[in-house]
RNA sequence: CGGGGUGUAGCGCAGUGGUUUAGCGCGCCUGCCUUGGGAGCAGGAGGUCGGUGGUUCAAAUCCACUCACCCCGACCA
């Protein structure tokens, strides 16, 4: 590809919307453009790193014995009725209307539309398994986009459903996928881990997240730096840092207007952890207590998993009627008929301060067992620095991540509420047992960004690279030739090669092709001219080699076959 | 949805009631010249100052409303 002839669109100045690393560089290398807010149009250069990503992912998902489809965008509303999304999915979904005023979405995934197939298709346990996959746009109205393309409104993915005959079928299928992910990943040169994760509207099934490391990824995750314990922040398990109280007296003390952890603790000189924070949920219209202590924030996603999908948090108006007193001064001492869940951090310990269910009054000393009764001790809190692992007891890390990956075990939530079976050997009905995974493929492109990039721009793995090599001249006139027939050659050779036969100055090219991030350029100049070499640089390195033409297309070569 | 911020030329910014044509840098166009890290000279094009309504003799500038975008939080496969 000839650079007169292709459309990157550089820049110069730092666009001012942009502040993350991958942002602000998929803007200037003229990758992406945004068109609204979450929303974004792939220029060439953009869409070729796409494309990249894109072949090694059916590759890896073909050789897991996955078939491609091509599912509709556009999907009524029965189905997702069928299911319970067309609710749970709430705002996230973007809904429509045809004229005939029938409701449709944009898919935002395809679960439904997989089992809906399925449902149709699949008779017989002889058509089991399945793995069927597509890469397609997803639409999601995202409370709030980030990051350009990390998280956008409308984004590609490749999403892969599995259909198993049983338990065991899921597992293999699951793994296979654990496999497939590790050498996508793997070869588009990315550093990754897995984590356990949450499943959120997914279900509550099995399910891993394949992580990417790097400073401004917007998940949080957890990694034992001496065992192999990883997960999302938002499930992670710890042991609390523990402390003792002498404090063994209940009794009731002034504190007049201070609701909140920090109010209370400094108005009674203790530190944070010494509190008791008391949270009172409805599940299913009966309240419940939940302890937390006071240093830690309630894990909601845990309390989600634990109780169930219909718990939220009291009203104010819910806490009043049943603890007669105002959020910030309830607790779970003198309350009838209330089940109590504690934080395990409160097990076997004494001596806490909670609210005395009496506004502008606290209970100081208060002992779980002696003072009211736990029904269970139940891990509810989000791990915080200090924490250690559960496992071995190491020293946690907490770090920030970008899912590029996530691979999911449904069951046979989507296959129950929507009837899809099949025959089994003696004649019965069984519903499918199903698997969900997805991969981000604009975050495998903006990780790999913000794994790699210097201060002077992109440097793209390999593998994922618009182009192996750039070829550039540093006139427009002889050197052009010259460079002209190095980038023919190279052609020839089925590497993927950009010549950068515009007339600007020399300072213009460097800048672009650093900026770019081509893996390998080749300058033809005053060398070229004198002593017949040229000059191969390796963006990532930064290092430079002299080489006559052959022995420089030998090397180019090797490198990229090699990959 | 709460908090904070920004909208003036393609990009980055200045101008915050009154020099009758709204500036600067970069980019862009034309010509000359130049070619190893964003060259130089000369000339030129490009803006209903996010939008609507108001106040005023006079509004980019003040007021109200509104829209868009960014960041933090809530939320989030």
């Amino acid at each position: 590809m000839r650079w007169s002839n292709f459309f990157i669109p550089t820049m110069r100045e730092n666009p001012k919307e942009a502040e993350t690393t991958a942002h602000r560089l998929m803007l200037k290398a003229g990758l992406v453009r945004m068109l609204g807010a979450g929303i974004y149009s792939y220029l060439p250069l953009g869409w070729k790193v796409l494309q990249n990503i894109a072949t090694i992912v059916r590759e890896e998902m073909n050789r897991i014995g996955g078939v491609e489809f091509f599912l509709p965008v556009l999907s009524p509303s029965d189905i997702w009725e069928e299911s319970g999304r067309w609710d749970s999915f709430g705002d996230e979904l973007f809904r429509l209307k045809d004229r005939k005023g029938r409701s449709l979405c944009l898919s935002p995934t395809h679960e439904e539309i997989i089992t809906h197939l399925a449902r149709q298709n699949i008779k017989s346990y002889k058509e089991l398994p399945q793995i069927w996959y597509q890469i397609q746009t997803k639409f999601r109205d995202e409370p709030r986009p980030r990051s350009a393309v990390v998280r956008a409104r409308q984004f590609i993915m490749k999403d892969s459903y599995t259909m198993d005959t049983d338990e065991d079928g899921l597992n293999r299928s699951y793994n296979l996928h654990f496999e497939a992910y590790t050498k996508i990943f793997t070869r588009c040169g990315l550093d990754f881990f897995s984590v356990e994760a949450s499943g959120g509207v997914m279900g509550t099934g099995k399910s891993e997240e394949f992580m990417v490391p790097c400073a401004s990824g917007e998940d949080r995750v957890v990694r034992c730096t001496s065992c192999n314990y990883r997960a999302n922040l938002v499930i992670s398990d710890s042991k609390p840092v523990e402390f003792k109280s002498e404090d063994l007296n209940l009794k009731e003390v002034s504190t007049p207007g201070k609701k909140t952890v920090e109010e209370v603790s400094s108005f009674l000189k203790v530190p944070s952890h010494r509190l008791m924070k008391s949270l009172l949920y409805t599940n299913n219209n009966k309240p419940i207590f939940i302890l937390i202590r006071g240093d830690y924030e309630a894990a909601e996603e845990k309390i989600k998993r634990h109780f169930g999908e219909a718990i939220r948090q009291a009203t104010e108006e819910e806490i009043l009627n049943t603890c007669k007193a105002d959020a910030g001064f309830i607790g779970p001492v003198g309350l009838e008929n209330i089940e109590i869940y504690a934080d395990t951090a409160f097990c076997k310990k004494h001596g806490f301060i909670t609210g005395a269910n009496k506004n502008n009054y606290h209970l100081t000393g208060v002992t779980p067992e002696r003072d009211f009764k736990v029904k269970e001790y139940i891990d509810l809190k989000l791990s915080h620095r200090g924490d250690r692992c559960i496992h071995c007891n190491g020293e946690l890390e907490f770090i920030n991540a970008i899912e590029v990956g996530h691979i999911f075990q449904l069951g046979k939530k989507y296959s129950i509420s929507m009837g899809a079976t099949f025959g089994t050997k003696d004649g019965a009905r069984l519903p499918i047992v199903m698997g969900s995974y997805g991969i981000g493929l604009e975050r495998i492109m903006a990780s790999a960004i913000e794994t790699f990039a210097d201060s002077d721009g992109i440097c793209w793995p390999l593998s994922i690279a618009p182009f192996k090599v750039i070829v550039v001249p540093l006139d427009s006139k002889e050197l052009l030739e010259a460079a002209l027939n190095i980038y023919k050659k190279l052609l020839q050779e089925g590497i993927e090669v950009l010549l950068d036969d515009r007339d600007q100055t020399p300072g213009v090219k460097f800048k672009d092709a650093d900026l770019i991030g081509i893996p390998f350029r080749i300058t033809v100049g005053e060398r070229y001219r004198e002593k017949n070499k040229v000059e191969l640089y390796d963006r990532r390195e930064k290092k430079t080699v002299y080489l006559s033409l052959e022995d420089m297309q030998r090397r180019i070569g090797e490198i990229c076959s090699r990959e």
